[in-house]
RNA sequence: GGCCCGGUGGUCAAGCGGUUAAGACACCGCCCUUUCACGGCGGUAACACGGGUUCGAUUCCCGUCCGGGUCACCA
């Protein structure tokens, strides 16, 4: 046996296998030339984070535009920031967000052919591969406390040397098995790390699917394979579990470029076809004038779970991400209004090199768009669902009765035009607020034009003989522009405007004075639609009320 | 600081050597209109800076500046 081999076997007894065992125990995937394999790898250290659905989002779009599959692998080889429950969040967060994983960790459970899926359930396989590194002398064991690694970058900072664990800095590099031995039966901890053979020198280049060509020094670090609890560090298992899982695309935050020269060694060395490599821009977010990575711990948007709360429909917070994702979306968009925006051809190279700003307002947009296309039932049992959640006193208004709220919420929908009031479901609560009598304010004032209250009330008056439930727009509207002439106001628009100074008003004051009476604001959808959605003895009863006040 | 990646209106962005420098959101105005919203029409507003290369640079090259990322037994 070689020192090395000596080396192997001292390190890692118990690892039987070797590498060829777990090539045949995963085969290549059985997949369509061109066919993406996609994936997230997340670490289940929070709650869903805007940037994991960002990336989730178009790892998911690659992977079915090209008829490939996706999949979820958790990252969970840092024990002390793994938070419970942290990988459910994940999944059923995404899925809520109709982001449905084809294998690995899924919103039905684990499965695939390729697991596991938990990296914590494959130190075994890790520590295979690393055998065979040491056994070739590719790696080797570090014994040097946190203390002497800190002590060494002070000196190489003082020395305005690179710091890192390279070359003649790394201590171990050459460390015999008699002296590894020494110290292991001293009970001395140690870490395996790669025994690089990159030069500073020289350049390595690759091919990023959004950047395009980057060049950057080779990598000379004996950075850390196995920690010293045996479980990899994300490099190394990065590159083993894509191996393994076959995946072909890594589609990863741009934090990642800076050590991308690492993975491609580590690929060269295991003898591994590197992915192809897209890293995305991250979403920004403003802060006192500077862009700045959108952060979970101060941004409230950060956390995906905010965008339920406050009502955005998860498709709109998906189609918002979209027009960030590909700068070709909206267009795509205008011209099919209708269609799943998993239709859409995506193009890795149209993403976007620098990170966008996060754009609530832009949102609101998208968001009042999708609303608008949905139809009325739907809207309805959407702004119901999310006030049970989120708002019980609303949610108690709504479903009192399910009729009248279904009417509530059908004025001017399911029209060629439907309105755009609603950005979000949180909105339908004050745009609702006087239907129900608990929310509903009278206010009698600022009468239009040059109408005083004495007027007013004699309006309403005459209103009231003509008002037939029964009439439909058009017909409601004929009658109000029926009782002006009574009153020496004008029976259409057109007529007041060639004349104004020979009327006291026009029909359109008198609406207003009439949705003033029912409604208490100036501003509301369709009054014809409130009156017949309220019923006739409320809304009488409301005109009632201000031709008293008025009548005062 | 070293190494990377960026820099087109307030925001997201087309553009790939010759354009009146698209479009979307926001904002303003007008029209439509029973109010508001919708819709339609129009408007304000941009190539970070300095050098090259070129007949010609927003586009190519170099430098400067600015922003971001990364330099862990975290991912």
């Amino acid at each position: 046996m070689s020192d090395f081999e000596l080396m192997a076997e001292l390190l890692l007894p118990n690892i039987k296998h070797t590498p060829e065992y777990y090539e045949n125990l995963y085969p290549a995937r059985n997949l369509l030339e061109g066919a993406a394999v996609t994936r997230i790898a997340p670490s289940p250290t929070g709650y869903l984070h805007l940037g994991v659905l960002f990336m989730a989002l178009t790892n998911r779009i690659m992977a079915d535009s090209t008829g490939g599959i996706m999949y979820t692998r958790i990252e969970d080889t840092d024990k002390k920031r793994e938070v419970v429950g942290g990988t459910e969040d994940i999944v059923n967060g995404l899925h809520n967000f109709g982001i449905d994983m084809d294998e690995g960790f899924t919103y039905e459970g684990v499965k695939g052919e390729y697991g596991p899926y938990r990296q914590s359930d494959r130190a075994e396989i890790y520590q295979t591969y690393v055998k065979e590194l040491i056994k070739k002398g590719l790696a080797y064991p570090c014994f040097c406390t946190a203390e002497e690694l800190e002590a060494v970058r002070t000196e190489q900072e003082k020395n305005k040397i690179r710091t890192g664990y390279h070359g003649e800095w790394a201590k171990h590099r050459n460390i015999t098995v008699d002296e590894a031995k020494a110290l292991i039966d001293e009970g001395k901890p140690y870490v395996i790390r790669l025994k690089s053979g990159g030069s500073e020198e020289r350049r390595i280049t690759f091919t990023d699917g959004i950047k395009g060509k980057i060049e950057m020094p080779e990598n000379d670090e004996d950075f850390v394979l196995l920690k010293s609890d045996g479980i990899p560090t994300y490099h190394f298992a990065h590159a083993v579990d894509d191996h393994l899982m076959h995946t072909t695309h890594v589609i990863r935050g741009d934090e990642w470029i800076s050590s991308t020269p690492k993975h491609l060694e580590l690929f060269k060395i295991l003898g591994f076809k590197a992915p192809k490599y897209a890293h995305v821009a991250p979403i920004m977010k403003m802060d006192e004038g500077g862009k700045r990575k959108i952060s979970k711990r101060k941004d409230p948007e950060a956390a995906v779970r905010y965008f339920i709360e406050e009502g955005f429909p998860p498709e709109a917070v998906i189609e918002y991400l979209m027009t960030i994702a590909s700068s070709e979306f909206e267009q795509w968009r205008r011209a099919n209004k209708t269609e799943s925006y998993k239709k859409f051809p995506f193009n890795l190279k149209k993403m976007s090199l620098s990170g966008a700003l996060f754009d609530g307002v832009k949102l609101l947009d998208v968001s009042r768009n999708i609303i608008s296309l949905k139809s009325a039932a739907e809207v309805t049992e959407k702004i119901t669902d999310w006030a049970k959640q989120f708002d019980t006193d609303f949610y108690e208004k709504l479903s009192r009765d399910a009729e009248f709220t279904g009417k509530v919420f059908a004025i001017d929908r399911d029209v060629p035009k439907p309105r755009k009031d609603l950005a979000k479901w949180s909105d339908a609560k004050e745009y609702s607020a006087y239907f129900f009598n608990e929310t509903y304010i009278p206010c009698y004032e600022p009468l239009p034009g040059n109408i005083d209250a004495s007027l007013a009330a004699d309006l309403l008056k005459e209103y009231i003989t003509v008002y037939d439930p029964a009439d439909e727009q058009s017909e409601w509207f004929e009658k109000i522009k029926g009782i002006c002439p009574k009153f020496d106001l004008a029976p259409d628009m057109k007529t007041y405007k060639a004349s104004p100074e020979a009327f006291k008003g026009h029909p359109g004051e008198v609406s207003t004075i009439i949705r003033l009476a029912v409604t208490g604001r100036v501003n509301t959808p369709d009054l014809c639609g409130i009156m017949k959605a309220l019923g006739k003895d409320e809304a009488l009863k409301r005109i009632n009320d201000a031709i008293a006040f008025y009548s005062k």
